[in-house]
DNA sequence: CGCGGTCTTGAGGTATCTCAATTGGAGTGG
DNA sequence: CCACTCCAATTGAGATACCTCAAGACCGCG
């Protein structure tokens, strides 16, 4: 019943909802990563923007004290490494085996991009501007079981898979991850996949096994606040 | 020492630290708020991108129950209403009388705009990825008054002006919207506002007014969360 | 098979929320 | 000009959710 590392992903990731943009022709050069490697740090002179093709990035800042702060994750099809002032603003690193695409952009800076790929960018950048704005509804004022039900929902648009009428999924990140994503203790979230369970909103086959079994709960419950 | 609706703000305001987009000769047309007055609502036809001249204005969500969010504050030279699938997600309302210009972006979508419009329109929607991420660092698994102390030096660095010495500014929000914005309780906002004036951190010359006396402190407060 | 790390579970402390009462000021009408 | 109402901000007391610290469970790895 217990797994120390999250499961290895594999190169078969089910499509997501959303649209997004297809950066294929533009960026034929790609890059893989290792479990844990990281694609840029923070400060870092931003030279390229990368969108994922497999596995998954989380975008990490930390505090002056030393406190770590998930910003968020990156899925396949998300683009990672919106620069400002030309550097990256948070660190990035791949919490699997990942392969992103690598877009060019010593011009995104100075306009000398081509106009097609400026539009695709600015799509992504508004696409990243909407899903943050999604967080944050998330983070307000929300008890730790809605926070947390919240971003199973995510993660079963983003990669879920059916199984026998349910959606299932592997959750890829340690629950550290999670924690400092949802700004919460590892402990909190930890129980409050427990009440999850309780409530027989979804089943933990192993740890990081995610089976909903009553989506509609979850998202009654991701919806009201009291 | 109570007033009970926000001061009205001038058509003077100091310039900002942050470097941002000049829009003047894109948008030559301009339109005014009233205090109140929405400039647009949640999924409305995105027809413009606005940029705030003058006044200040507010980006609200509400959820399913009738909690309300407040996801940021538009400062003057800061950018509006952008998009996701050619619709707003989120209202907008001014807090004090505003002034913005108009954008006409019909061709957001589609990519007919102008090469060199198109990269200001990137780069203002880089500066609000960067901006939101700054506000996530906040959010999560910090102190009230530390919420607090961060959200201030943010206006102070918006629309702060220097006051012997000090800095002051005119809070245009009530404590809800601060509230909404920092993820607490109206009350919660009030009580850290008095541990910080008796800090010795700030005066309340109204409960509008605010004088920041102790700038470093307030910054290691909003650095160290313990 | 034992070590190391992650996850879970428990107990107690603390910060914030909730509910309620009070204060203070602005706007209104006499 | 003053009394009144209305509303936002403040303050207080109690409840509650989360954090902190600690121990135990479980698994992967050497």
């Amino acid at each position: 019943m217990y797994v120390s590392t999250p499961p290895k992903f594999g190169q078969t990731i089910a499509p997501h909802s959303r649209p997004r943009q297809d950066f294929r022709r533009a960026a034929p050069q790609t890059r893989s990563l290792a479990e844990g490697a990281h694609l840029f740090h923070e400060g870092d002179a931003a030279r390229s923007l990368y969108i994922v093709n497999t596995g998954i990035l989380r975008l990490i800042r930390y505090q002056e004290n030393g406190q770590r702060r998930v910003l968020g994750f990156c899925y396949p099809g998300d683009a990672a490494g919106f620069p400002l002032d030309g550097r990256h603003a948070a660190d990035c690193e791949a919490v699997v085996p990942a392969q992103v695409a690598i877009l060019k952009s010593n011009g995104l800076q100075a306009g000398s991009i081509h106009p097609r790929l400026q539009q695709k960018l600015l799509d992504a950048a508004l696409q990243e501007i909407s899903c943050m704005q999604d967080h944050f509804m998330t983070l307000g004022r929300k008890s730790a079981t809605q926070k947390l039900a919240s971003f199973l929902l995510l993660c079963a648009d983003r990669i879920g898979r059916p199984l026998g009428g349910c959606t299932h999924f592997d959750l890829p990140m340690p629950r550290r991850d999670i924690a400092d994503y949802l700004g919460l203790t590892p402990e909190t979230v930890s129980r409050a996949f427990t009440q999850l369970r309780n409530m027989k909103a979804l089943m933990l086959d192993h740890i990081y096994t995610v089976v909903l079994l009553d989506r509609a709960l979850l998202e009654s419950l991701s919806e009201d606040a009291d």
